[in-house]
DNA sequence: AAAACACTTTACGTTTACGTAAACTTTAAC
DNA sequence: GTTAAAGTTTACGTAAACGTAAAGTGTTTT
């Protein structure tokens, strides 16, 4: 069923442009269990998932201990306790609110953004607008525009 | 035109729910630029506005030095220069880059967080179903389930 | 077998974003 | 006028998320 390959350190690193000390960090913390053959780690498709969805976290603002805690919680949720479920089916709520405040975030930031580059496009062509005039008239280098 | 209120460090903490340590740490940053009445710190209409912006940041990722630039670089923007504005336009892109990407993740949590959620669903009627069984077979306070 | 290479552990260092305490000044309330 | 509340500076402390040696252990390449 699941996929059986396995990974390296350093082709997880490569693939998701990380450095393998970030890695080993993960694995401290908890976030990662990659097996051993020696004492090369070997990770799994499973660590993968993972490593992916600690990067998401992190690029939308979530912390390690914070998508720790969503790991363990979901580990334990697999065992079947009713109290678990019914935890993290609040957890699952109150992640859906954060997500709808950054969505509300992010609506206001493109606008912001459509403004500020409306104004920005406006100062240019009115730029333009002078140099063209002094093209016309003057071309002396040192102009009383630059002050 | 614009509103000439102005705001005590503890209005503007309780307002947005932040520490007056933070919002002090933020003028050392540069972030914000409060007048002062004596030593005590006067803070206008756009501090106020930037306050929000910072804060918005953070929940978006964004560090305070980001955001810093940000904020440096559209000061400079509004003097007009030529340079200037056509360095803010990229930023911009940059970060409208940022924002799809973030949309991406938020898209791809909500859908794993469904098949969560509906995981969770699933588990929990299981246990309710056997719950049932059991009530209708035995009545015993200790049964095999609990382990 | 020696060199090169990837991987390992151990451990101290660094940056960011504040927390917290101490000691002081200003302003507002009684 | 004094007390309380709010504000200030100074400065040391801290947690998170790694960076950066240092020094050792396999592996495989020549």
């Amino acid at each position: 069923m699941s996929e059986k390959r396995t990974f390296s350190i350093s082709e997880l690193s490569q693939e998701f442009d990380v450095t393998t000390r970030s890695i080993r960090f993960y694995e401290d913390q908890g976030l990662l269990k990659p097996t051993r053959r020696g004492q090369t780690r070997i990770f799994s498709t499973k660590d993968r998932v993972r490593l992916k969805l600690i990067l998401r976290g992190k690029r939308m603002g979530f912390s390690l201990a914070e998508t720790k805690e969503l790991f363990d919680l979901w580990d334990e949720t697999l065992t079947g306790n009713e109290k678990q479920l019914l935890k993290m089916l609040e957890i699952l709520s109150a992640r859906r609110e954060q997500l709808e405040q950054q969505k509300e975030d992010i609506a206001m930031a493109e606008m912001e953004m459509d403004t500020a580059e409306a104004r920005c496009r406006e100062a240019l062509t009115e730029l333009q607008k002078k140099k063209e005039e002094q093209g016309l008239t003057t071309n002396t280098k040192e102009t009383a525009v630059s002050k």
